[in-house]
Order: C-alpha cells, then sequence, then structure tokens
RNA sequence: GGCCCCUUGGUCAAGCGGUUAAGACGUGGCCCUCUCAAGGCCAAAUCAUGGGUUCGAUUCCCGUAGGGGUCACCA
C-alpha cells in the first residue's frame, strides 16, 4: 500500500461522510500479470490500521458488503463483455485483429513519420472491415480483442470542468482504444465507466495521472448513454530528489509505504493529520483553535486543494506528530506503545510489563496546558525514558557528564547534603527547589542565577549549576523533563541507589 | 516530441486588480527557566521570466523557461 492510496482513501472518506455519501472501494484486479497473493486483505488491513476503512467494498478475497456488487472487478467478467456487445451491436465498437507486433510495427512507422502515435483514423486498419470480413476472421480463429469506435476528433475541443483542476480543455479523443483484452478481461476505462455508472458513482477522486483520460472516458459514458460522474482529480505527493520533484515513489523511498509509519510507530492518526494538511491548507487553522476535536469534524473542501503536487515533508510530519502525541493521555501512549513495541522493540516492551510505573513515567510533563512535546514515534520513546527504569540504570556502566561542577568530592558531598538534609518526597514542587537552593547557598552557590551573574567572583556557581550536578546524578543526563517530577516517580529508594552509584563512579 | 496541468520564502501555503504579500514547519536570535522539550517575542527569507491589458498587476491575457503528468491488450 502506497501513502498515496491512504491519502486518496482519506480524502474519498471525508468527501463520502460530508454530503451523505458512501465510500467504497472497488478492486480493479483486470491485469491478471500484477496480481498479488493476498493483496485485497493487504488493502483491507491497511485502510483499516489507518482507520479510513471504506463503508462497502471487498472485506476478504471473496467476500464483500454493500449492494452493489461485486467489488472486485475480476469477478464482473461478463457484465463488461455484455456492455461491449452491446457496443458492438449499435456500432460502436468492433473486433480487431492486429498483433502485437503489427502494432509495434505500426508505432514505429508513426514514429518516422512524425505523426501522433496510436490506434486511430487511416490508422485502425480493424475498423472498416465488412461484418463479413469480421465473422471470416473470428470463424478463423484469429485472435482478437474489442476496440471503441472513438467518433471523436482531434480538431476539435472538449471542455470539462475538474472539481479541483477547475476548467481544463483537450482535444477530442480519436483513440479506438482497447476495451476488452484478449483474455477477455476488461481495460482499466471501460471497467472504470461501466461501473462507475452501475455502482451510481457521483464523484471519482483520482490521482491527476489520470486527467489526460477524462475525454476518452466522457466520451465512454456519452456513447453508452451513461450520466458521467464528477470528477476529482488529486495532486500526486512528491519528493525532492537532488533538486528535483518527482513522485514519491515506493522503490526508493521507505516513506512512501503505508506500512512505514506502523514501522517507525509514528500514529496513523498524526499520518492523517498531516496528510490533511496538505489536502486543505485550512486544516491546520482549524487544528489550532479545535485542538480537542476529531479530525471527522474538520469540514473538508476538495475544491480548496492545492492543484499542484506537494513534496511530502517529514521534518513537518514529525512536528504534526509530537503535537499529536503530546495531546495523548498517559495510558493511550501506553497502550499504543506496548503494541509497538511488542512487535517490533522486544526491550522496550520488557519495560513497559511495569505498567504502574510506566504510566507515572509517561505522565511526566504530560496532561497539563503545555505537554511535552518531545516524541514523535514509539521509535523515540525508549531512549526517552530508558533511564528511568532502574533496571536499566542501575546496571549499566554509566556515564557522568557533568558540567560546571566536576570535581568528585564536591559532587558527593552535593549528593550526600541534599539527602541527609534537604530531600522530602513529601515536598511540594516550590518547597522542593527552595530547598535546593539552601543546599546550594550553603555550599557556597549563589541561590539565583541573576544574582551569580551579577557577582560571578562572590560565589562557586550557581543553583543550576548544582541542580545540573543532582541531574546527571539521577539520570546520567545533562537534559531531562522536570526534575522534580522525576524524583516523585522515581522515590526516594531509587534516588538514593542512584546516588550511591554516581558516587562511586 | 505531441497533448495537458502546474509555478508565491528552503518546505506546505493564504491571496483571488490597490495588502507593510497572512500563517505553519524549518533556520537564527532573544525572553522565560534547575537542564531539555515546550511556550512567548523577534529576525532573515517568496510572487520563475519577458511582453501586454489597466491609472495600477502576485492577481487577467500571450509568449518563454522550468517542473509534473500522459501518450499500452498496466492501472
Amino acid at each position: 500500500m502506497h501513502i498515496g492510496t491512504i491519502y486518496q482513501a482519506l480524502i474519498n472518506k471525508k468527501v463520502a461522510n460530508q454530503t451523505g455519501g458512501v465510500f467504497y472501494t472497488r478492486i480493479e484486479d483486470t491485469d491478471q500479470k500484477r496480481e498479488i497473493e493476498g493483496g485485497i486483505i493487504q488493502i483491507i488491513e491497511s485502510l483499516k490500521s489507518f482507520d479510513v476503512q471504506p463503508d462497502e467494498g471487498m472485506v476478504n478475497e471473496e467476500e464483500w458488503n454493500g449492494e452493489y456488487g461485486p467489488y472486485k472487478q475480476s469477478l464482473r467478467k461478463d457484465i463488461y463483455q455484455s456492455y461491449a456487445k452491446y457496443l458492438i451491436e449499435q456500432g460502436k465498437a468492433y473486433p480487431s485483429f492486429e498483433t502485437q507486433e503489427e502494432l509495434e510495427e505500426m508505432r514505429t512507422k508513426q514514429e518516422a513519420a512524425k505523426v501522433r502515435t496510436g490506434y486511430y483514423g487511416i490508422w485502425a486498419k480493424s475498423r472498416n472491415l465488412s461484418l463479413e470480413e469480421m465473422v471470416e476472421k473470428i470463424k478463423n480463429g484469429t485472435p482478437y480483442i474489442v476496440r471503441f469506435k472513438s467518433p471523436g476528433r482531434e480538431d476539435r475541443k472538449i471542455k470539462h470542468k475538474d472539481i479541483i483542476k477547475g476548467n481544463v480543455e483537450f482535444p477530442e479523443n480519436d483513440q479506438d482504444v482497447v476495451i476488452i483484452k484478449a483474455d477477455g478481461l476488461p481495460t482499466y476505462h471501460f471497467a472504470h465507466v461501466v461501473d462507475d455508472h452501475l455502482m451510481g458513482t457521483t464523484i471519482v477522486t483520482r490521482g491527476d495521472e489520470w486527467l489526460s483520460s477524462v475525454p476518452l472516458h466522457l466520451q465512454l459514458f456519452q456513447e453508452l448513454g451513461f450520466r458521467a460522474p464528477r470528477y476529482a482529480h488529486t495532486p500526486t505527493l512528491l519528493k525532492n530528489d537532488n533538486g528535483n520533484k518527482r513522485k514519491i515513489s515506493k522503490r526508493k523511498d521507505p516513506e512512501a509505504a503505508a506500512s512505514y509509519y506502523e514501522e517507525i510507530g509514528m500514529p496513523s492518526l498524526a499520518v492523517k493529520e498531516y496528510l490533511l494538511n496538505i489536502a486543505n491548507s485550512t486544516f491546520e487553522n482549524w487544528r489550532r483553535q479545535n485542538k480537542e476535536a476529531s479530525i471527522n469534524d474538520f469540514d473538508f473542501q476538495l475544491n480548496k486543494m492545492s492543484v499542484s503536487g506537494a513534496l511530502f515533508d517529514m521534518i513537518k510530519l514529525q512536528d504534526v506528530s509530537k503535537i499529536v502525541i503530546s495531546r495523548y493521555s498517559a495510558e493511550e501512549v501506553y497502550k499504543e506503545a506496548l503494541n509497538w513495541a511488542k512487535k517490533y522493540d522486544q526491550e522496550l516492551a520488557q519495560m513497559l510489563e511495569n505498567k504502574e510505573y510506566t504510566l507515572k513515567v509517561l505522565g511526566i510533563e504530560r496532561g497539563n496546558v503545555k505537554p511535552r512535546k518531545d516524541i514523535a514515534k514509539w521509535s523515540d520513546l525508549k531512549e526517552n525514558i530508558i533511564y528511568m527504569y532502574d533496571d536499566k540504570f542501575l546496571e549499566n556502566e554509566q556515564e557522568y557528564p557533568y558540567q560546571v561542577i566536576n570535581d568528585k568530592e564536591e559532587i558527593n558531598k552535593i549528593l550526600d547534603l541534599y539527602i541527609e538534609k534537604y530531600y522530602n518526597p513529601e515536598d511540594d514542587k516550590q518547597a522542593w527547589f527552595d530547598k535546593i537552593k539552601e543546599l546550594a547557598g550553603e555550599m557556597g552557590y549563589a541561590t539565583e542565577v541573576k544574582e551569580f551573574k551579577a557577582n560571578p567572583g562572590m560565589y562557586k556557581a550557581h543553583v543550576g549549576d548544582v541542580s545540573t550536578a543532582l541531574r546527571v546524578a539521577l539520570t546520567g543526563r545533562t537534559n531531562t523533563p522536570d526534575m522534580y517530577e522525576i524524583m516523585n516517580v522515581l522515590g526516594k529508594t531509587s534516588i538514593i541507589k542512584r546516588f550511591e552509584k554516581a558516587k562511586q563512579n
């Protein structure tokens, strides 16, 4: 599954839901060469993992829900053939007997003559065969396919209004395209027209690589006597490749695979929010004003989509994801992270086994007005919290990156004094910090950073430096979330153990 | 190459004939601060190009350039 498909599905689902319509998927498996075993299940599962399930469509390889089935084209072969026969009967389609080699030869000639390639006009040799000739060839067993007899003229223009692209003008289609292939299955063009008519499609949302086929499709609808749906051709997701833009590709770009996000542990909601951001730039403002709202409540507008393709920006995605995760409760983080860890990181999964404790760890600076925004994906989590686990921290050889205060004796003194005289688990945050100030003062450090800056000569250093010494001894790091909360989570026993370890270092 | 679509800071973009050309990400700085993340404030940075139309063009028209798509018995 390509991330672009998720993007499509997201847009489709939003549009359908907002307009009281039905979002359905149809498995377009008319190219047997490209069939992948288990493909349908993969598609279903992938849509599900991003919570963009269709309202109707296949539910497994053979079954579907919805009243317009089958939702798999290979099961609809007879339907297409019936319509093909109908067209032939009307003189709007005909059997075509050229071999692949003959077609290639024709193309070569056309290229040499510098004329448009393709099966049209004087080049459409089977087009003018008499009924008798056709019958004879078929009776002789000559292989054939069915072609649409295009009534179009290249020198005439057709105007079309696309929901996203706006007014576009094309030459009429004059190609007698194949509608039924040698294997009896339809081409995309024909299946699209037949199915979308029969299934009552009102809006077709598809990638803009289809835009240039619109004249053909409109013509097909016309000749079949069907009413054409409206089209919304969405711009392609692009990627910067050495200064050039190109389609984001599964072969070259890991982030093009929908599964990539699950692998790195990025919540599907974050991916969807980013995608929505690309789809409608108004989303970002809406989100800022409706921080808690579900994206289902966002009023998506197809016609506000950008007409040109956007570069897929992982950096921005990460930012979106950090915000999404910052809104999670500790419980939600726990649940999703655990699911991810079980599959991708056993060590993390083992850490998370202690749920009660982990919830406390995950609750640090969470749930307040300014929650931490430091996790973009679950694969970041372990590094973020591992030092909070005694069995990981105490058993590991720990580097202590002390900063301003780095004299061993001095540090030990700070640690001892803090535990003996100042530390009290009952303290609230203010009292806690006042104690650290007192400690600093007692040992000849400035209790206020400003005071130290004003009179640097009078002190050994300042309270921030004392805090850093404590922090490093406690966590092995210079940068951590709020130390007061960390101490609360660790508890006295663990704090003492950590200080002892630091002293022996 | 033909046909079609597109072009506002590094990126996503608002704009829809008169604006100090929004906002977000990123970058840099400052503030806050026990460190970090966050947050607040500030800054640098954009209308591809040449012609028209107009009193006035980012905005409308044409050309050019660049990018993308498409030209299958693939979707």
